[in-house]
RNA sequence: GCGCCCGUCGUCUAGGCCGGUCUAGGACACCACCCUUUCACGGUGGUAACACGGGUUCGAAUCCCGUCGGGCGUACCA
């Protein structure tokens, strides 16, 4: 069976490029009817958070993402740990370092000075087993390291680089260290190579997919699995999804409003998580064709792991702007109106004392104008509220007519005389207005436009009108005739 | 610096393993036109790429080598 993880730690939120990690591992579980596990990477105490933790569940929920098993804590397994590092050590595959972080911080820093890539030269892996038992038992404070053969290269098999492409030399591994300083007594807790091995080899994990990152780190984990005795599980290294050419970090945090990395910053602008879903995994993956549209379901039958993408993966707004607004388009208009409402009661527009029927209305006639649920407020704000000003450009270019004050009250008492209030009801007698005048309708329908909105681009004229109802379009289009002298007097010419 | 990874239109990508069918296809963005009461949607068309240099070959985007460029890593973070 095929067991895949995402294994986040929980230090701030769940963002774009997680998101992607998680979904290619759930994908891939789903795609082959295996298992997905979900496990929290919290060994380091002083970073992690619950709060943190709860915001990634959440993202992952929001996007459709379930898990079979978890989440698991690593802080709470700390026992296990402990245990295989025990095993490690009768073993002598791993020897305890009595070094300080002094010492330590001053080698490294004595390497890079002399410009040379930093390997542990301690002295402790000369110690005999039994001396350094000897000072374990006196509690002297140590950190495992892994005895790292002095020669030879790690190979890392991987599906997307080849079986034997990718090779490290052991010497410039050196003898990493496991876990965080302690003593016999009380063991300092294991980092994340270490832990991660263990985890995924006792849970079973098939398929390690994980962001390219990682790549330097798993020949130590292959030290681990092959000094365990595990089996190698199948490593995908995902290409990094870039920012501005730079790696699409947590660590920028949602530095610009409109464009947050993360998850839920997306959520709150009104991106969509089919949209998301179907965005983020075209980044990095592809199918035959030009299929570019997914739903999630097509997405798990269509998911392989060998139609991945070396390359890295440059995220593009305007490209996730328009899966959004495609599925605007595409999504029941019941969906749509639910996932609104939110937005438009933050907005202030008191839209619950209209009838939903009304709503769903004003809703379906800007739908094909917006890409994100937080633009659509806006949309819709003057069937609300009367405009409080006219667009100034409009001012100039559709009240600066001659005579279009005229032409706005012929306007209105036509409208007065309409009983049956429909759009076509409302269209006929300004259409055939125009037809009389020999001007063409939109010499009538943008004065009133501007008159009724304050705006010059709005959905069709005459369905705003039907929205809107008789009385206001009649008391707008007055209101703006009368007020055509003053605005062009402030804005001349 | 060192290690590792990557390199097709501005961006995401197809094609590359199995060289000719690639005068390099699609999508986003951009431009033009059509539709049209405005905006948008939709439709049609257009601009635009095989990083560079060698080699192998009758023939290379596709195979090999080098160069250059970019990214990631280089923690008692994950």
């Amino acid at each position: 069976m095929v067991v895949t993880r995402f294994a986040p730690s929980p230090t701030g939120f769940l963002h774009l490029g997680g998101a992607r990690t998680a979904l290619f591992s759930w994908l891939w579980a789903r795609h082959n009817g295996g298992k997905f596990i979900l496990r929290i990477e919290d060994t380091d105490v002083q970073r992690s958070t619950d709060a943190s933790t709860d915001q990634i569940l959440d993202s992952l929920r929001w996007l459709g993402i379930d898990w079979d098993e978890g989440p698991y804590f690593q802080s709470q397994r700390l026992p296990i740990y402990h245990d295989h590092l025990r095993q490690l050590w009768e073993k002598d595959a791993i020897y305890p370092a009595f070094e300080s972080k002094e010492e330590l911080d001053a080698a490294r820093k004595e390497a890079e000075d002399a410009k040379r890539e930093y390997v542990y030269t301690g002295t402790s892996r000369g110690l005999s087993h039994a001396e350094a038992q000897r000072r374990l038992d006196a509690g002297e404070p140590f950190a495992w390291r892994f005895r790292t053969p002095t020669e030879g290269f790690i190979e890392v098999p991987e599906t997307l680089r080849g079986d034997n492409d990718v090779k490290f030399a052991c010497s410039e591994i050196g003898d990493f260290i496991i876990n965080r300083i302690g003593t016999w007594e009380n063991p300092g807790m294991p980092l994340y190579n270490f832990v991660c091995t263990v985890d995924d080899a006792l849970m079973g994990v098939t398929h390690v997919i994980r962001g390219e990152e990682h790549l330097n780190n798993t020949p130590k984990q292959i030290l681990f699995y092959r000094a365990l005795g595990f089996p190698l599980p199948t490593f995908t290294h995902l290409p990094l999804v870039l920012k501005n050419n730079k790696k699409m970090s947590k660590r920028d945090a949602d530095a610009d409003a409109r464009f947050p990395v993360s998850v839920s910053g997306r959520r709150d602008l009104g991106y969509f998580p089919e949209a998301t879903v179907n965005f983020v995994a075209m980044l990095g993956w592809s199918f035959p064709g030009d299929k570019e549209l997914f739903t999630v379901n097509e997405l798990v039958d269509a998911f392989v792991l060998d139609r991945l993408v070396k390359s890295a993966a440059n995220f593009d707004e305007d490209k996730y702007l328009h899966h959004n607004g495609w599925y605007m388009r595409n999504l029941p208009l019941d969906t749509i109106v639910e996932r609104a409402l939110p937005f438009i009661r933050a907005a202030g527009l008191d839209v619950d004392s209209r009838p939903a029927e009304w709503t769903r209305a004003a809703i379906a006639l800007v739908i094909e104008r917006m890409r994100l649920l937080a633009e659509i407020p806006a949309a819709i704000e003057y069937l609300f509220n009367e405009p409080t000003g006219y667009e100034p450009k409009g001012v100039k270019k559709v009240f600066g007519e001659e005579g279009v004050a005229a032409l706005l009250n012929e306007a209105a008492g036509l409208l007065e005389g309409v009983s049956d209030w429909r759009k076509e009801a409302i269209e006929e007698p300004l259409r055939l207005h125009a037809e009389a005048r020999g001007i063409g309708l939109g010499k009538i329908a943008q004065p009133i436009r501007l008159a009724v909105t304050g705006r010059t681009a709005s959905p069709g004229l005459f369905e705003v009108l039907e929205l809107l109802g008789r009385d206001q379009t009649i008391i707008r289009i007055r209101r703006a005739a009368e007020a055509i002298p003053a605005l062009l007097a402030a804005n001349p010419g």
